[in-house]
DNA sequence: CTTAAAATGTACTATTTAGTTAATTTGTCA
DNA sequence: TGACAAATTAACTAAATAGTACATTTTAAG
């Protein structure tokens, strides 16, 4: 209020600011609303600039949306570097793996929605990004070097399939987040409490670990 | 086209059809495009009958997808009495269970589409319904029954938890449905055929079984 | 055969919402 | 310092969209 009115009487240039501002804003709006719920007056309400200024750095609300999508896809690129699973024997490797995807996804919940929107709209937009199949390619290449090294150690049997075991992986992970309004609503909160969460991780890795291994 | 003509040249009076008609419809829309993308112009045009029909019967939009949601919900209550779990072994009735799961979900789309775009809303309107809790906690005391008859059979192991077992199951007959798009964006459609499917199915089956055996 | 209620058709309205126009301020560089 | 481009404000518009008013037709009951 006092900011807004600082920034009001005499504005400064910040382009970059400004920019991050509406992407955050934005971000939070579509994972709340959905791609027809967000309201671009919402959006350009809950910035610290105008409508004016949304559409002068993002041409209209489709153009935004593929920037919001983009930019969360780039997050989680970033973060997946940082995992070093090549220094691991095979199984503990693939535990981190599974842990961290479960995880990740918990403290994301924004873009897990947003992925969740991009499905209900049939993945369109999702089809024209170059920056998004490259993440998540990668994501299977580093599974299928886990279980390359895993069965050549005789640690996992030979039949397994990287690209059924990352949909196997991330079906949990993301319903985790995707279900969880439905679910409390249904059964009660039990399951999401921290308790409830650690019991469910432990949960996907057993199983899929006992599927794994030989 | 022909049809319609006659119908406009002298309709007759067709409650249940009209209402019916509007409701498949409209769960078609609905599932297709959330609640806020769906618009009452289009599902009156593909309705046969009118925009004020709609209102007739179903008072606003709000109110047509509750009809629509709760309707669905209804329909799997009935499926799930088909299944006659008591006459099998604790082990087999799990399989089965869970491969009516993927089956059901997997042959009623529309139906998880439906969930999905409750959960982008926070769950509001499955809140208010009781219809609603009562078809998914029937689902929770079969699966309850059948783990009480394999702990007692020595059959699983003595640990296991209904509500996070049907959590995991849950999980990946939702996110087969809800992230196809996505995943066969970025993937290729190899886990989408028939083929790929019941490739899945086992997958799922052997993976919570592992879980569950003693 | 009349009449009233239920069902349907047609045309309209108020509001919401994405997007725009035009004027103003700020920063930069010759 | 002045002039030009980039950034920003405030007010406006056209289209989309949920919902309605009112007339008409069908059905069923007496």
């Amino acid at each position: 209020m006092v900011a807004d009115n600082i920034r009001r009487r005499k504005w400064q240039q910040n382009p970059d600011a400004v920019k991050n501002n509406i992407l955050e804003t934005a971000t939070a709006i579509f994972a709340k609303d959905g791609f027809s719920g967000a309201r671009m007056d919402d959006i350009a309400r809950q910035t610290e600039t105008s409508k004016r200024m949304v559409y002068y750095y993002f041409t209209d609300k489709k153009q935004l949306y593929i920037t919001v999508l983009e930019a969360a896809y780039a997050k989680v690129r970033a973060a997946e570097n940082e995992l070093n699973l090549e220094g691991y024997p095979a199984g503990e490797a693939l535990i981190r793996l599974i842990g961290f995807t479960f995880d990740y996804h918990r403290n994301h919940p924004d873009f897990v929605r947003l992925i969740q929107i991009e499905n209900i709209h049939q993945a369109r937009h999702l089809a024209t990004s170059d920056i998004i199949s490259a993440v998540n390619l990668s994501a299977i290449a580093a599974l299928e070097r886990i279980i390359k090294r895993g069965s050549e150690a005789g640690e996992f049997h030979s039949n397994n399939d990287a690209l059924e075991l990352h949909w196997l992986i991330t079906s949990s992970c993301v319903f985790n987040i995707t279900n969880r309004a439905s679910f409390q609503q249904l059964y009660g909160a039990n399951l999401f409490t921290d308790d409830g969460q650690d019991r469910l991780k432990k949960l996907i890795i057993s199983s899929i670990m006992q599927t794994v291994l030989a």
